[in-house]
DNA sequence: TATTGTTATACTCTATAACTATA
DNA sequence: TATAGTTATAGAGTATAACAATA
């Protein structure tokens, strides 16, 4: 490994342990661990079925039951057998749950605060780099 | 926000995801949690007192205690008190420490993957930018 | 018989509070 | 009295295996 290439990978850690550990405190904020936030901003963006969020997070449908409820106990998502296959469970959130989604969002600030630290220009350029990285086109 | 600014907070969401889940696989690859592989990866720059190290892993005592605990039962580390105060120890990687921490490095192969998809320049672009979003110089 | 989700269980991570040993 | 570390305990994340309900 080059020189260059060390030093970018000890910045890739940094950035990442800094990144997770902002993302803690601002869960923490909103009473939620970071697992429960995440999941929580995945179903934002529409319902999903117990099968689809543990496919989503990468994690056991064992372990979606239990954040599931968790979170439904406390009002912030809610469950619904589907209609047409009842062996299947919808999940939703409340809007409660949306408020407190909200507040998680509010209280993570180190996105728009990094990337505040750039010209529009930079940010393009790290958005390629990101991309390309990636292994999608830029 | 911009809308760049948008896909990049994005962006660096998934990058994030993405490192994390490869370092989770490296460190079990090895037969190791997440935690307890950043703990040797830390002991493997010098040994540490057991303060020393809930400092650096941004967490409680008591979780040190019990880390370091599971690594010892293992032989992968080794707990020395400081004979100038006795209420100090100062904890130290094992020779088999040491090749466990560096299975899970030769498993964690993202760094240098991702890395690999760019060129040198590329590379010192990104190191730049890095640089510059964790609010040192460039 | 196959699929969806839950339950039972076990282990790890993590923190708080109370404690021991040393300074 | 103050500091370093441990112990006791509790809650949460996670997975595996066995299970129930439905298809």
């Amino acid at each position: 490994m080059t020189e260059v290439a060390d030093a970018l990978a000890q910045q890739m850690w940094d950035f990442v342990f800094a990144y997770d550990a902002a993302y803690d405190r601002a869960a923490q904020v909103a009473g939620l661990s970071a697992a429960q936030a995440c999941l929580l901003e995945h179903l934002s963006r529409g319902s999903r079925s117990m099968g689809e969020l543990a496919l989503e997070l990468s994690c056991d449908a064992s372990n979606v039951t239990q954040l599931v409820s968790r979170l439904e106990a406390r009002g912030l998502v809610a469950r619904v057998p589907d209609p047409d296959d009842r062996r299947i469970k919808r999940v939703s959130i409340t809007p409660t749950g949306r408020d407190v989604r909200g507040a998680v969002r509010r209280a993570f600030e180190f996105p728009s605060e990094r990337i505040g630290m750039l010209t529009e220009q930079e940010q393009r350029q790290l958005s390629g780099l990101l991309g390309k990285v990636s292994g999608r086109a830029s």
